[in-house]
DNA sequence: TTATAAACATTCATGAATGTATGTAAATAA
DNA sequence: TTATTTACATACATTCATGAATGTTTATAA
């Protein structure tokens, strides 16, 4: 059983990712053996080596697999014009992020992989500068979209869209790290819808 | 040189814990062998392990150390009665927080290695539910707090104590996690007081 | 004063992970 | 049809970290 056609190398290929996103997950990334990854796969060491340089690469390849389109997403809503209010653009993207991050456990299994289960030392200092990326664009682009909220005067007045991007920015990714580290406690998972209505309530005009 | 006194004794302990927080840094905790940390420290594994069980026990030793005395120090402003304002308060005990962790470095490499260079699994799961309940008191303690604003009446009226507390909690969690992982960018930590300051405002009594 | 134990250093055996080199059977191009 | 790759499996050499065992010196208690 050697030599399989194309489309079977590239089966292969993902299984090896998926393998390596499980075996990352239970045992962190550095006691992750590319022995034991290859075992998950159903193959040996040889076929994780034949697709892959290093564990390094196939950590990367299991990131790309599942970042990208999420940003995509998130970014669908954020620079839509679709909304009048964009303050609802905000509140949608971060939604949809979040919604994402419920339903699909391969997204959630990334995510705790990269926050609490990798050392960001050696080759893979390049990949926190390449999470700390997607973070600056996103303070970049919800401060944007505050300023047209604060044009369209929908953003509570006194309140400047650079100081409230920045204050949204931290609060998502705490919500996101306290969402992943303590996931089980306190039931947090509930509450988060309700967290990103109230956080942006807060910088809508008061209801009179 | 061996049979030390016991004061010396003691010395090298703290040197061992030293060395093994500049290592921790330095290579993450599970390329940090114990080798290498004897090494810093300037004495043999014999040393280590003498002092210490194994790395795990180690690594505890140093993050007691450092997280204790700074609850400390945090909750005397959170729990301290002499601000005829709550929301001053909880503003003050979490600049307090931050301007230590601008202030030490020792606080500061400490953080760093909890969050983004040690991996959260096998005897370190351990360690990640120990993080987790100071994060959980913090909220509690906020929520307490708020709910004393909101009866003084200088909470902004139309926001639940609650609610306050749970944004203000991934607030600072989010600030945290920004401020350590993606340090150099943006030079973040300039900012820090301007966001607490605004953070709050944002909940107090608007100014007419 | 001496026996004991503290505070290490040194040595050793072991296992585990890595990277590479080589083997091999089937797909594919010619 | 045959030659050549492809897509792996297998085997090997090397390095490295760990834990335990043992050695050594000196503080300290009796």
């Amino acid at each position: 059983m050697v030599r399989k056609t194309k489309e079977e190398a590239e089966q292969t290929r993902k299984e090896i990712i998926h393998a390596a996103r499980r075996v990352f997950h239970e045992c962190g990334v550095s006691r992750s053996t590319l022995e034991k990854i290859a075992k998950a796969a159903g193959v040996t060491r040889g076929a994780v080596y034949w697709h892959f340089q290093d564990k390094a690469e196939l950590f990367f390849a299991m990131r790309e697999d599942v970042f990208a389109p999420l940003v995509e997403r998130t970014d669908a809503y954020l620079l839509s014009e679709c909304f009048d209010n964009p303050l609802d653009a905000i509140e949608a993207s971060i939604s949809e992020f979040f919604r994402v991050l419920e339903d699909s456990s391969v997204v959630r299994e990334v995510f705790e992989i990269m926050i609490s289960r990798c050392e960001y030392v050696g080759e893979f200092t390049s990949v926190e500068e390449e999470i700390g990326r997607p973070a600056q664009d996103f303070l970049a682009k919800i401060e944007r979209v505050y300023r047209q909220a604060a044009e369209r005067g929908t953003l509570r007045p006194g309140i400047d869209p650079l100081d409230a991007a920045r204050d949204t920015w931290a609060f998502t990714s705490g919500l996101l790290h306290l969402l992943l580290s303590c996931q089980r406690a306190s039931d947090l998972s509930q509450k988060v819808s309700a967290m990103i209505r109230v956080h942006m309530a807060m910088r809508r005009i008061a209801p009179a």
